[in-house]
DNA sequence: CAAAACTTGTAGAACGATATACGTAGAACG
DNA sequence: CGTTCTACGTATATCGTTCTACAAGTTTTG
C-alpha cells in the first residue's frame, strides 16, 4: 500500500491523483504552460474547484513566482497615493496577482528596509511611488527584480519604467492661473528632502514653477519655503512665512495635504482666502471637494496612474525590458481658493 | 573537490561554510533556538554579518514562520488607520516581524479574498481593523492562524484577541457633551452596512447614543441617519436631513471622515457651524485640528490600539491560546465645532 | 565509579511547488 | 516504410529553510 498523505492539506499531490495525472501536469496547468491538451486541462480544473485547491504561495516563491506585487507608499495619511492604489486594483483585478502595500513614512531607511523585505519574500514586481532613496539604489532594486516607479522622472538608461504626470506643466498651469487672476507674489512650498535629486517630482515642480514666474515677468517675486516633517513644524513654517514684512499673496503648495495647513494657519492667523491670500494644491484629492476647503488643484488622474504603473509592471514580469515612460497631461481644477482679486 | 555552490544566493549553507559549522546549527542561531553555545552563536552572528546573509522567507515560509504580519483595514482615505499603523510599527520596530497591508475597500468579498491570499502566503498573524465578515467568518480565520480584531466586540468564546476602545462611553461622551452644551436635536449618522452586527464598533455606538440621549431626557428627539458608500451620496442624506422639517441642531458621526462632509454640507446650505449646526467626530484624526475644520472628536489613541494590537498578536503567535480583550478609555477633545449654544 | 541527565552539535528528511530532461505516441515526410 | 517532427505527459532533482532524531561529550547523581 503506497504511504498515504498524513497532512490535511490539499496540495498539487492531491488534484494529480485526484485528477489521475502527475503532479508536473497539473503545474502546468496552473502556470498555463505549453504542451497541455484542453482534455486534460479541464479534468485538472475540475479537480481543483472539487478539493478546493489553493496554491502555496512560499512553495511556489522557492522555485517560480508568487504572484505577490509589492506596493510602496510614503505615507498613508495623502489621499492621492488611495487613487493610485485603486487604479492598480481596477487593473489586476482580473489576473492572478495579489497587491501586498508597504508604508515608508517618508523615510529612506524604512524605505530601503521594506524593499529588502519585499524581495526577501519573493515578490514578482515592485511598485514605488516617489520614492526616496539615491537614484543609484533604484538601479539597484530595478536590476534585481522589474520596477515601475510613478512620480520619479527617470535618466536615460534606466532599467526600469515609469509613470508620471507633467509636473513642470503643472506647476505652470497654476502659476498661469494665479497671475490671470490677479495674483503677484507667489511663492512655492515644497517638499522636505535631505538631499534634492533632478528626479523628484518637487523638482520639477520647482523648476516649472520658476521659468513661469519669470515668463509672467514675476521673476522677482520667486520664493520658494520648505514644508516639514510634521504637521507643527509645518505650520510654524506657514505662520512665519504669512507674518513677515513680503507676505506673498498666493501660496503654491506641492500637494493637498500641506495646502490643508496652509488653509488652516491662514484662518488662525484671520486672513480671508482667497481675499488676502489664495492657496493652490496639487493633486486634486478629494478633500479638495469640501466647502471648508474649496482649494484649487492640479488633477494628475491617480486611478489612470496606477493602472498604467500595473498594466507596464505585468508586460515587465512577462520579459519586457526596454524601459517604458508613460506621462499623463495634468489638468488645474479651479475652486473658490483662487478666485480672481478684486481689484 | 566538493561540488561548488553555483548560485550567488547567500544561503544558510553559505554561512555554515563559512563559520564551519553545520546548517542546523546556523538555523538554531536564526531562530534564537535552545541548544547552541554563546560562542557557537556569536562566531555564526559574525559569519552572517560578514556575508550579508538574508533569510529567504519563501523557504521560511515552506516550514516554519515567515516572520510577516498582515495588516487588513478597510480603507486607506480614512486618516485614523494610519495612526493605528504607526502604532503597530513602533511595536514591531526592534522584532524581526514586518508588516504588509491589505486594503479591503470595506468590501466584504475583498476582505475575505485578501485574508486568504495572506493565509496563502503563511503569513504569521493577522491584524484586522473593523472587520466586515460575518463573525463564523471571523471565527474560521482565526482557527487558521493567530489573529487580532481592532475595532470589533467579541462575543464570548472567541479564540482571538480584541482592541477596542469603550464605544457605548464614547457615544455616551458626545451626547452629554452636546447636552449640556445647550443642544437637544441631536441626530447620530451611522455607517452604512448591509447587516448590522453586535461586534461592530458602530452598532455599540449607536447604543451608546440611543440611551445617553434616553438619558439626558431627549429620548424623543433620537434619530439616526446612515451615511451611504460614496462621498456624493453620503452628501446627499445628509443634505436632505439638514433640510427637512425637523432639522436636527446637533449631528453625531460616527467617524470623523464622516463629519467633515457634513461640515462641507452645511456651508454650501448657509449654515453657520455651531451657531445653526453642531457638528462631532469619532477618532480625534489630524484632520480636526485643522481651523477650517475645528472639529470635536472622541479621542480613542490609534496609536495604543496599534501597539497593543501588535503585542498581543506577538503573544498569541509565541504559543497563547486564551484571549485577551484589551480596552481603552475614550476621551472628548472639544474644539469650535460644538461650543456652548448662546440663548 | 557506573549510570543518568544534561549540553552542544550534526545529519538528513521533510515542506509544495517548478521546470528540465526525457519517453511515447501518432502524424507528416521523402 | 523508415525517419523525423510534433504534441502531450511523466519522473524527478531542486529551491532554502526548519526540526526531529540522534551522537558525542560533559556534568551530576546515587
Amino acid at each position: 500500500m503506497a504511504p498515504v498523505k498524513k497532512s490535511g492539506r490539499i496540495t498539487i499531490r492531491t488534484v494529480a491523483e485526484d485528477a489521475g495525472v502527475s503532479v508536473a501536469a497539473v503545474s502546468k496547468v496552473l502556470r498555463d504552460a505549453y504542451g497541455v491538451s484542453e482534455a486534460l486541462r479541464t479534468k485538472v480544473r475540475a479537480s481543483m474547484s472539487r478539493l478546493g485547491y489553493r496554491p502555496h504561495a512560499a512553495a511556489r516563491g522557492m522555485r517560480g513566482q508568487t504572484y505577490t506585487l509589492g506596493f510602496l507608499i510614503p505615507d498613508m495619511r495623502n489621499p492621492f497615493f488611495s487613487d493610485i492604489f485603486a487604479g492598480v486594483n481596477v487593473a489586476l483585478e482580473r489576473t492572478q496577482y495579489q497587491t501586498l502595500l508597504g508604508v515608508s513614512e517618508s523615510a529612506t531607511s524604512i524605505e530601503m528596509a521594506l524593499i529588502e523585505a519585499m524581495i526577501d519574500r519573493q515578490m514578482d514586481g515592485l511598485i514605488v511611488i516617489g520614492p526616496r532613496m539615491m537614484s543609484q539604489d533604484v538601479m539597484q532594486v530595478a536590476a534585481r527584480l522589474p520596477t515601475v516607479l510613478i512620480g520619479h522622472h527617470a535618466t536615460p538608461g534606466a532599467n526600469f519604467d515609469t509613470v508620471n504626470n507633467d509636473d513642470r506643466l503643472g506647476a505652470e498651469l497654476v502659476v498661469q492661473h494665479l497671475a490671470a487672476a490677479g495674483y503677484s507674489h507667489i511663492a512655492y512650498l515644497n517638499q522636505q528632502v535631505t538631499d534634492a535629486e533632478q528626479t523628484m517630482v518637487t523638482t520639477h515642480r520647482e523648476i516649472g514653477y520658476r521659468q513661469a514666474m519669470k515668463d509672467a515677468g514675476l521673476g522677482k517675486h520667486i520664493q520658494v519655503f520648505q514644508a516639514l516633517q510634521t504637521s507643527r513644524e509645518t505650520q510654524g513654517v506657514v505662520r512665519h512665512m504669512l507674518q513677515s514684512r513680503n507676505r506673498p499673496d498666493a501660496i503654491f503648495c506641492w500637494t493637498d495635504f500641506i495646502a490643508l495647513e496652509v488653509l488652516s494657519v491662514a484662518r488662525e492667523l484671520g486672513l480671508s482666502v482667497p481675499g488676502d491670500l489664495a492657496v493652490v494644491g496639487y493633486d486634486n484629492t478629494a478633500y479638495c471637494d469640501l466647502a471648508q476647503n474649496a482649494l484649487t488643484s492640479i488633477d494628475q488622474s491617480g486611478q489612470v496612474l496606477g493602472l498604467q504603473a500595473a498594466r507596464l509592471l505585468v508586460e515587465r514580469i512577462k520579459g519586457r525590458d526596454q524601459a517604458e515612460h508613460f506621462v499623463v497631461t495634468p489638468r488645474l481644477v479651479a475652486r473658490a481658493s483662487s478666485s480672481p482679486r478684486r481689484p
